[in-house]
DNA sequence: ACGCCAACTGTCAATTGTTACAACCTGCTA
DNA sequence: TAGCAGGTTGTAACAATTGACAGTTGGCGT
């Protein structure tokens, strides 16, 4: 008999062409388990932009178009709590006492009982999966026996995902910087001045201006500012 | 009989005076579920310094100072492993192959047989917990057992841990900042100058200038670089 | 011995950033 | 209606950043 664990991941990272195909998978993983429903947001940082944010769902579609026209991101509880929570979160009545409409509107399509876990990611990245089913709830006793896995496999998917989206967007640039520019770049995103860092580290501004510039092409940044920015944002200081 | 997951999250949260309580708890944990050493190594990032890290360890004494002695963790390639790998990775030879004396002089101090999961955090936070012990093996039946729930506890712990955090280091300013003056922030961590900002929301470089005069007052920074700087890492600009 | 590379230094000019002074307009609320 | 907060604008002076020119030094590997 296979372990369950390497079916589960072979079947995450074959499908694994892209983050979509993850998902469907995922879902598929999911709804053998004994959820009907899946979806899975990523939000995840961009150098020079607003956040990536990605949806995947297999949500009842009338519920989804709702749910994204009402913008019912900004008032659903469930995504709160399940930041702030160390272990995934069961929905239950009392997670939705102030926003009531909501949750019939929710039970009215059929999303009456689910579960919510939230992941975060190497590079800054946030997901949130979302399971659920209309019929039966989840019991104590179904979670003893299942939440385990579905944290194992919730992860499982996400990682996947990151390695995918770390596959494309080129982790390139890693290390072309000399322990100098780093050490000027550290000083520099600590509101030191070029001049100021000539005299920490004994050197002349001028060095000082030299190994900026050399960081701003390294970085294909425009200034200072932005090429910290990228150094934070890539990791690229420590 | 009492759910699993509410002991565990009850000894976890309980326990959550420091760091350090919630860690022994959660190796008096795993030493329940079958492993005698357990170690958790924390990385995270402050704004203005060096990433913080801390480790807590039940591993043999020797092996511990051996370990911090000789740097090993530059070569440690379980490291590297589980920072890559999708889920929880076991030790095996093969994963050892270029570092056979480190791996001899580990089983000598009878760390032998082990399992390490990489996790993060909301704001950038690295975790690497390992399990190891002396005798038995890990057979592929045992973890299908248990590594569901080790991935559990070893993310509630991690959580427990980051929520300890978080409330220590007040994440105060967070919406202090309005609206313009994020979107000043925005287009300066492009690399955009204030009088091309000032372009771009149509109006003056003037202004642009007093946002960022008050920005800087708001984060206690001395340029719109350190500003920016913080900005990213406290993820106050969406 | 040679070439390469990181680190270092210099000057000049144009552009930006920073600070300090002072003030008007708008919408909201007590 | 008075007060407050957020957004807006002005002038002026000085400091810092950026770009383009050119060049030296020391270590490392072939």
């Amino acid at each position: 008999m296979p372990s369950w664990r390497e079916d589960y991941l072979y079947r995450l990272t074959q499908s694994a062409g892209t983050e979509e195909q993850v998902f469907t998978e995922l879902a598929n993983i999911m709804s053998e388990i004994g959820f009907e429903y899946c979806s899975l947001g990523v939000r995840s940082p961009v150098v020079g932009r607003t956040p990536r944010e990605s949806w995947s769902t297999t949500y009842p579609p009338d519920w989804q178009s709702l749910y994204h026209g009402q913008n019912y991101m900004t008032i659903d509880p469930v995504i709160d709590a399940a930041l702030r929570s160390p272990v995934p979160i069961c929905w239950s009545d009392k997670l939705f006492t102030h926003q009531r409409p909501f949750w019939e509107e929710a039970r009215a399509h059929g999303v009456c009982h689910g579960w919510t876990l939230a992941m975060h990611g190497r590079c800054g990245e946030m997901g949130l999966i979302s399971l659920a089913r209309s019929a039966t709830s989840l019991s104590a006793a179904e979670l003893d026996e299942t939440e385990a896995k579905l944290v194992w496999v919730s992860h499982a998917a996400n990682g996947v995902i990151a390695n995918l989206a770390a596959q494309k967007n080129p982790p390139k640039m890693a290390r072309d910087l000399t322990e100098r520019e780093r050490e000027v770049l550290r000083w520099t995103s600590l509101g030191k001045t070029s001049s100021e860092i000539g005299i920490i580290l004994g050197i002349t501004t001028r060095t000082i201006n030299f190994h900026v510039t050399t960081i701003l092409v390294k970085l294909d940044a425009v200034n200072k500012t932005q090429a910290v920015v990228k150094a934070v944002m890539l990791d690229l200081m420590y």
